[in-house]
RNA sequence: UGGGGAUUGGUGUAAUGGUAGCACGACUGACUCUGAAUCAGUUAGUAUAGGUUCGAAUCCUAUAUCCCCAGCCA
């Protein structure tokens, strides 16, 4: 159904396409091409979980799928190589999709169930000649193949007559012989200057059983073959992949044109994502999950789907900065500073505002009358009107942050010193009277003096005060466990420069803080909430340590920090 | 001269012969009951050398640099 394409200048129908492939798809459309939708796939191989890099071609592909109406997006397994895949992990893929806020809807498909079409379509390849079996062990198939610069050599096995390669095929299939006897290879050009066209391998021995097909098949077809037929068996129109399949198009558009297939999709190539100071690859990732690195997949460190999930970053933060980074054919890296930014803008219009000391540091306001003790109103969010206000109990005995107090202030330090004035926000001015420290010189607690005229957090007589702490009341703050997450690795490119990416991990990389205090209200917190303890960056209840009894809170984001870089002047 | 791809501020990405723009970061300042947020501003770019043109990031020529390819992995 094309549309008439008005030419009157008032017709603006969308936004102008947001990067190169948006705009090839327009062009084509504009051309009448792809009267029945665009058809884009995801195809995930289930041998390892889904991290960010996954994130940025999922949104790619269900994007595109739902601008272009009638459009649509399957999730394809890709699941062609038994002996590394597992179930274990599709249940795991299709959840973290899911969650990402994407929907295939009844297109869940696996290149396993196209073993028997794929099969014939090879056995049709044999028959027009395009297809041969070889008997050559894989080195001799390696040294045969030549070297970059130097052509390769036919096997001797190249010119078997079509009958008895299609015999020999049988046979593969029936499974009379092993692994490795023979392989099913295309006929193309062992002089190509491109690899990929030295006569590829299109089907292996493989006397596996197979997660979904079971002993069916002993015989598998390799992911050149397998994925161009999967495309245009499921009507795909655009099969966007990274840029390391530049060379395999060729391979791609040779075999559906061999076999004359009704449709021909588009191979389109970009660029992975890279993101600073993480990796992105199955091998490293599982690396760091095996070697005990980190603690799972689910890691909040981990750049995983589940691994940002579990460390409180939304789907909408993680599609909004897949929006941001674009799509182009540049090789490059994209600064993790940009996705903690999308997050904190989300965040801060939808996070209610909470309170929690991490390193309490003991107050005893002194003119405060002994056993009382009262709430004060506290604004959940000052982004969100509509979030209202919430109590929050005060009493003689606080803690403030250990960081929020100073015995010897420098001049630009707005918080607590000695016989200096702060507010505690939403309750009252105090001031610093004495400091008390232990026998090792520490300062352990302070005895503070407070204006009950300045309730709520503002003077009457229009006095300022420069700082303003957080707070929680001794008694009747909740004790949890904090975890404070850092940047995994410490260079920008883990593992850059032919080093090892193990020599990268950066040791501080998690903080325990077990002995924190937080305000009541947060004794109701659900694992998947994100809340802003004031001050100091979003936190969220860990979905799986966290219980009634013991609180623990994950640190998704620090709040930006001018004071902190101030403070720290150079240091890193 | 194996083949393929890429090159725009620190980072990512627009501009397809006509004002090099946007975002992140960094830095200033204003404001502030979060040293947050918000607001205002500053910073900084077409890899190099030629050529075509009234005009070049864009077209042409050469050079440089980086990435990918020699799995019966995907």
């Amino acid at each position: 159904m094309t549309t008439a394409e008005s030419t009157s200048p008032e017709s603006t129908p969308e936004a102008s396409p947001r990067d190169f492939i948006r705009t090839i798809i327009a062009e084509e459309r504009a051309a009448g091409r792809h009267p029945d939708g665009v058809v884009t796939r995801f195809p995930p191989e289930p041998n390892g979980y889904l991290h960010i890099g996954h994130a940025k071609s999922i949104c790619l592909n269900f994007g595109i799928a739902s601008e272009n109406t009638p459009g649509r997006c399957h999730l394809r397994f890709d699941d062609t190589n038994p002996t590394k895949e597992d179930v274990e992990y599709e249940a795991a893929i299709e959840e973290d999709i899911r969650w990402l806020g994407f929907d295939w809807g009844t297109h869940l498909h696996y290149a396993s169930e196209y073993f028997d079409r794929l099969y014939e379509d090879a056995c049709e390849l044999i028959r027009r000649g395009k297809a041969y079996v070889d008997s050559l062990s894989a080195e001799e198939i390696r040294d045969y193949r030549g070297t970059l610069k130097e052509p390769g050599r036919n096997s001797p096995h190249r010119d078997r007559t079509v009958e008895e390669n299609l015999d020999l095929f049988a046979r593969m299939r029936a499974g009379e012989f092993p692994d490795g006897a023979h392989v099913l290879r295309a006929k193309i050009d062992m002089a190509s200057p491109n690899m990929n066209m030295r006569d590829p391998a299109l089907y292996r021995i493989r006397r596996v059983p197979h997660h979904r097909t079971g002993d069916a098949w002993p015989i598998y077809p390799m992911y050149d073959y397998a994925h161009c037929l999967s495309d245009a068996y499921e009507g795909i129109t655009h099969s966007l992949c990274t840029l390391e399949f530049e060379d395999h198009r060729p391979l791609y558009d040779w075999i559906l044109d061999e076999l004359q297939t009704p449709t021909h999709p588009r191979q389109i190539e970009f660029a992975r994502l890279n993101v600073s100071y993480t990796v992105t690859s199955k091998r490293k990732l599982l690396a760091l999950v095996e070697e005990g690195h980190v603690s799972g997949w689910d890691d909040p460190r981990m750049n995983t789907i589940r691994g940002l999930r579990r460390r409180g970053f939304t789907p909408a933060s993680v599609r909004r900065f897949c929006e941001r980074i674009g799509v182009a054919k540049r090789d490059g890296v994209v600064d993790w500073a940009l996705l903690e930014h999308t997050l904190r803008e989300e965040l801060n219009v939808t996070a209610p505002r909470m309170m929690g000391v991490l390193r309490p540091l003991k107050v005893v306001i002194e003119n405060y009358p002994e056993d009382q003790s009262e709430e004060l109103e506290a604004i959940n969010n000052p982004e969100d009107p509509a979030a209202g206000t919430r109590m929050v109990p005060f009493g003689r005995e606080l803690y403030i942050e250990q960081g929020d107090f100073m015995e010897d202030p420098p001049r630009k330090f707005f918080r607590l010193g000695p016989g200096r004035e702060v507010r505690l926000r939403y309750a009252y001015f105090i001031t610093c009277e004495r400091v008390i420290k232990n026998d090792a010189g520490a300062v352990v607690e302070l005895r503070c003096t407070y204006d009950p005229a300045t309730r709520g957090g503002s003077a009457p007589d229009g006095r300022k005060v420069k700082g303003t702490l957080h707070w929680v009341a001794a008694d009747a703050a909740l004790p949890a466990e904090v975890r404070l997450y850092d940047r995994l690795f410490t260079e920008e490119n883990p593992g850059g420069g032919g080093r090892d990416f193990r020599d990268a991990i950066n040791p501080d990389s998690l903080e325990v803080i077990s002995d924190a205090r937080v305000e009541p209200a947060l004794g109701d917190a659900r694992a998947g909430v994100a809340y802003q303890f004031e001050r100091l960056g979003y936190f969220c209840l860990d979905a799986v340590d966290a219980s009634p009894e013991h609180l623990v809170f994950n640190r998704t984001v620090t709040l930006r920090d001018s004071w902190a870089k101030h403070a720290k002047g150079g240091a890193k």
